[in-house]
DNA sequence: TTGTAGGCGTTATCAG
DNA sequence: CTGATAACGCCTACAA
C-alpha cells in the first residue's frame, strides 16, 4: 500500500495525494474528500523510511540509557517515562540504546546510521566519549548531567553539590556533629560520574564550613550494599548520628541496617538526602529529601532537543534543577550522648 | 557522507562499495582494502532510512509498554531490559511505544508507518484491540501474556493459575485454613487482564479442592494500597492466617501492615506469592515465591519475534513459564489458635 | 487546481 | 571481478 495506489484509486496524481495529506498546497474540497475516503478505506499511512529518506529527518529521538546489567533506578525510570511522554506529545518516536560508550554497537547503529534526529544521553560522565562522538557527527544532543566542560553543551542536571550541602547543613543545624555521606558506587566515582563527585564536594564544603566531622562512604546501587554500608559506618564511626544519602537504591538497606541495629529514626539516627519521591515515601518514617524532578527534567530535555534540532547553531541552553528539600520525618535533633 | 562519495574516492562504482560491505559478491582483496580504508577514514555508515526503504525492513523491533502514568513494576522493567539486551545481540534496534490501545498516536505511528519489522506487546489483555490491529496489518508480533484465544498467536506467559494454586496448596499443607489472595487492581481485573483472572482461578481451584476458605482482594500496584489491603483483610477476616500475593508492588505495604499489626512473619502470618526476585528478597523475611523469569521471557520473546519475521506463515510458537516456587522464610505452620 | 519528473541513498539485477 | 541502472515510496520544484 503506497501513495501511488491511493492516487490511482482516487483518479489523481501522486503529488495531489501528497499535498492533500500535508496541506502544503490547496486541493479542491471534492478531490480532497475522495482521496481521504480511499485512504480511510485502505488504511494507508505514509511509509516512514521513504519519508525520512526524502526529508532528511527521521522524526525519532535517541535515548541512550545506562547499560542494562545494572537495573535502572526509579529516578532513571521516571526520566525515561517522561521522555517518552514528552516525545509522544511532539509526535516523535523514541529509539532506545543501552550504551556505556561510543563503541557500543547500538550507539554506533543509531548515531552512525543516522537513525535519529537527536539524542538524549543519560548518565553522562565528566569526560564522555559519546559526547565527543555526537559532536563530531554534528548530531544535536542533550545530556542529563554535565560534562567537565558544560559551557558548550546542552544539558539538564540536578544540583547535587548544593543539595548535599543543604542536607548536611540541615543536619548540623539539628545538632549533629558527626555525619556520613552515603555516596554512589566507587566504580561510578572512579569513572568520573558527575553527581557523585559533586555530592562529595557539597558535603565536604558544608562539613568544613560548619566545623563538624564528615565521612564519605561509597555504596553500590542496591539494598544489600546499603545495609553493609551502614553497618560499616556504625562499626568504624560509632559517633556518627546522621547520614546524607544520594543513593536512593540503597535506601531499603540503609533502613534495614538501622532497624537491626536498634537505632530508631529519627530519635537515634537521622537520614536526609536526594531521591526519587517514590523512595522517599517508601522509607519509614518518610525521608526528608530533595525529590528529584525526573518528570520535569525529561520534558525539559525533550524540549531542548527539539529546539536544537530546529536551530543547531543557536547557543545551547541548559538548566540546573535545584528542587526544595521536603521536610519529612527522618530527621530530628541529635541524640544527647548518654 | 554517502556511498557515492566513498565510491568516488575509492575509484570504484557504488555497487562495488555496497558489495564490499555486504559480502554478497566477491570483491578483490585489493579494492576491498582500498574501500575499507576510505570508509574508516571518513567514518562512513550506510544510511538506515535508505536501506530500510530499499530492503523493505527496518531492522527495528517495536516494544509496546504499558502507559507511563503507572510506574512500571520491576518485573516489567526487567523484561524491558532483557528485550533490549536480546535485540542488541541480534543487532536490532528497539523503538518504544507507550500505548494502551490501538488508537494511541505512538502505536499508530509505529505500526501504521511500518517503522518496525515486528512488535512485542506487553501487558496484553484477554481481548486486545492492538492484537487485532497487528493481525490486520500483517505485522509479526509476540505478546507477553495470552489473549482469550491464544492458539493462533505467538506469546510467552507466566502460568499464574498454576503458581497461585501451588502457593495456596503450600499454605494449606502448612495447616492454614483461611487464606487471602492479594490480586492486582480492580481496574486491571475489569479490563480483562489475564494474569489477574488466572491467578484468581488457580487460587479458587486450590481453595475449593482442599476444602478451605479463600477470600480475594484486589489491590492497586503500590505500597500504600498493599498496606490498606492487608488492614482490610485483618479487619474483615481476622481468621485469615496466610496470604497468596501476585502483586509485587504492594509487597512493601503488605509488610508494613503486618509489622504494624504486630503479626510476626511467619510465626503469626504466612505470605507466599509470585514476584520478581528483587521484591522477594526485599521482603523481610525473604518471601517464599515463584520468581518471575523476566529475563528469560524477554530473550524468548525476541527470539520468537525474529523467527516470525523470518517466517511469518510458520505456526506461531509460544511458551508458558512455570518457575519453581523458591522456599524462603515467609511461610510457616499455621499458628495454633489461643 | 492539478500533473510531471527528479532525487533522497541503498541494494540488486543485468551486462560486460 | 566490476559497472551502469532501476527501483524502493515519498516530497516538492516546476510546468501547465
Amino acid at each position: 500500500m503506497n501513495i501511488g495506489e491511493i492516487a490511482r484509486r482516487s483518479g489523481v496524481s501522486r503529488s495531489t495525494v501528497s499535498y492533500a495529506l500535508s496541506g502544503k498546497r490547496s486541493v479542491s474540497e471534492a478531490t480532497r474528500q475522495r482521496i481521504q475516503s480511499v485512504i480511510d478505506e485502505l488504511g494507508y499511512r505514509p511509509n516512514a523510511a521513504a519519508r525520512a529518506l526524502k526529508e532528511g529527518r527521521t522524526r525519532t529521538l535517541g535515548l541512550v540509557v545506562p547499560p542494562v546489567r545494572d537495573r535502572l533506578t526509579f529516578m532513571q525510570l521516571d526520566f525515561v517515562a517522561s521522555v517518552m511522554a514528552a516525545a509522544d506529545r511532539a509526535d516523535l518516536d523514541v529509539l532506545l540504546s543501552p550504551a556505556a560508550d561510543d563503541h557500543d554497537r547500538s550507539f554506533e547503529r543509531i548515531v552512525g546510521g543516522r537513525r535519529v534526529d537527536g539524542v538524549i544521553l543519560m548518565e553522562v560522565r565528566l569526560k564522555d566519549p559519546r559526547v565527543e562522538r555526537l559532536r563530531d557527527m554534528g548530531l544535536p544532543f542533550v545530556t542529563i548531567g554535565r560534562t567537565a566542560r558544560p559551557q558548550d553543551t546542552c544539558w539538564v542536571d540536578v544540583d547535587y553539590a548544593s543539595l548535599a550541602e543543604r542536607c548536611a547543613n540541615h543536619l548540623v543545624d539539628l545538632g549533629h556533629r558527626h555525619l556520613a555521606l552515603v555516596n554512589r558506587s566507587a566504580e561510578l566515582v572512579a569513572s568520573g560520574y558527575g553527581p557523585a563527585h559533586r555530592a562529595r564536594e557539597g558535603f565536604n564544603e558544608a562539613v568544613a564550613r560548619r566545623g563538624v566531622e564528615g565521612f564519605e562512604f561509597c555504596c553500590a546501587d542496591n539494598a544489600a550494599a546499603g545495609e553493609s554500608c551502614v553497618q560499616e559506618i556504625l562499626r568504624t564511626h560509632p559517633e556518627v548520628t546522621a547520614a546524607v544519602t544520594v543513593n536512593e537504591a540503597a535506601l531499603p538497606g540503609v533502613q534495614r541496617a538501622l532497624d537491626r541495629a536498634g537505632l530508631e529514626i529519627p530519635a537515634r539516627f537521622s537520614v536526609a538526602g536526594v531521591a526519587a519521591r517514590y523512595w522517599a515515601e517508601q522509607f519509614h518514617p518518610e525521608l526528608t529529601a530533595a525529590d528529584v524532578p525526573a518528570a520535569d527534567m525529561g520534558a525539559a530535555a525533550v524540549e531542548f532537543l527539539i529546539g536544537r534540532i530546529a536551530e543547531p547553531d543557536s547557543p545551547p541552553p541548559h538548566h540546573l534543577f535545584t528542587p526544595p528539600i521536603s521536610l519529612r520525618n527522618s530527621t530530628g535533633p541529635a541524640p544527647t550522648p548518654r
